[in-house]
DNA sequence: CAAAACTAATTGATATATCAAATATGTGCA
DNA sequence: TGCACATATTTGATATATCAATTAGTTTTG
């Protein structure tokens, strides 16, 4: 047997071709003085999308799991880029929100994602990029 | 303006899909008894194709960083799934090569990946999957 | 109403990635 | 030949992911 070739295995390329993006991100964020982590900006644009999620809702939005969830969110609250609060109802929950100085961020932030992506997908058509993350999601669906 | 959309952001799924492909793999490891780590696999996988390598060309074949290539071999040498021996004319070098431990682990984690790789790809054509790979590999080439 | 079941968030343990600096060894050349 | 430069690996510091267990608060129900 032994009819399988790394290369081949999407599983594998996958794997690097995340962490590339990711090394590619760092980088971009940091010569941009933008100061976070590539994992932590999809936290903040999910929470510009909808504010006053709570964490588990957070966790979902972003199939990420939820101790980590807390453990970035205590990141970005001591850069003041969120604000965890309180309300009355139910005092298990922490409804989440940017700060202004956030929200301020985030274009800067796409900016540097955008740029990234643009390295990323040279030589690609918008409609191979657009098939390809079709393919991702419905991966993604296939998983959660 | 923020016409960004995180969903439609290739940069954002695949980090997403890569975090599911490895717990589904790490489940499918633990379930069939094989005690090595989604990270790891693919390190024992290169050793099979090409055995001799040293470090820094294992790091280059999987796109990893050296220093973590270190701690992973460290790993899978306390496991006795590989050896790291030195050759007389560079005692720098460390060559690797899987011990017969190794070497039978290989076909029972390729059956592992690729069950993961049949739930995740489910509905889709296998002109697709290649398709799909052959694209992460211009990416991972636009990259590196 | 009080105990059991449930839920949201946190914490502990373990595993990994990356960069930068340190070690150890080798090579070239002035 | 000895010093500058190059190379291979390791280690330190920092950041993250996941699972399991814990803490704290809420709801259900006997």
């Amino acid at each position: 047997m032994n009819v399988f070739s790394l290369d081949d295995s999407v599983g594998y390329t996958i794997n690097i071709i995340a962490n590339l993006l990711k090394r590619e991100l760092n980088d971009e964020f940091k010569r941009e003085g933008v100061e976070v982590m590539a994992e932590q900006w999809a936290l903040l644009l999910r929470l510009q999308e909808r504010a006053g999620m709570n964490q588990l809702e957070l966790a979902q939005a972003t199939s990420r799991d939820n101790a980590s969830i807390t453990r970035s969110l205590v990141v970005l609250e001591k850069k003041q880029l969120i604000e965890r609060q309180q309300v009355d109802q139910d005092r298990r929950d922490k409804y989440l929100a940017l700060t202004p100085a956030g929200q301020a961020l985030v274009p800067r932030m796409v900016a540097c994602a955008q740029q990234v992506l643009e390295r990323a997908t040279q030589g690609m058509t918008t409609e191979e990029v657009t098939l390809f993350n079709q393919i991702i999601r419905k991966m993604i669906g296939n998983l959660s």
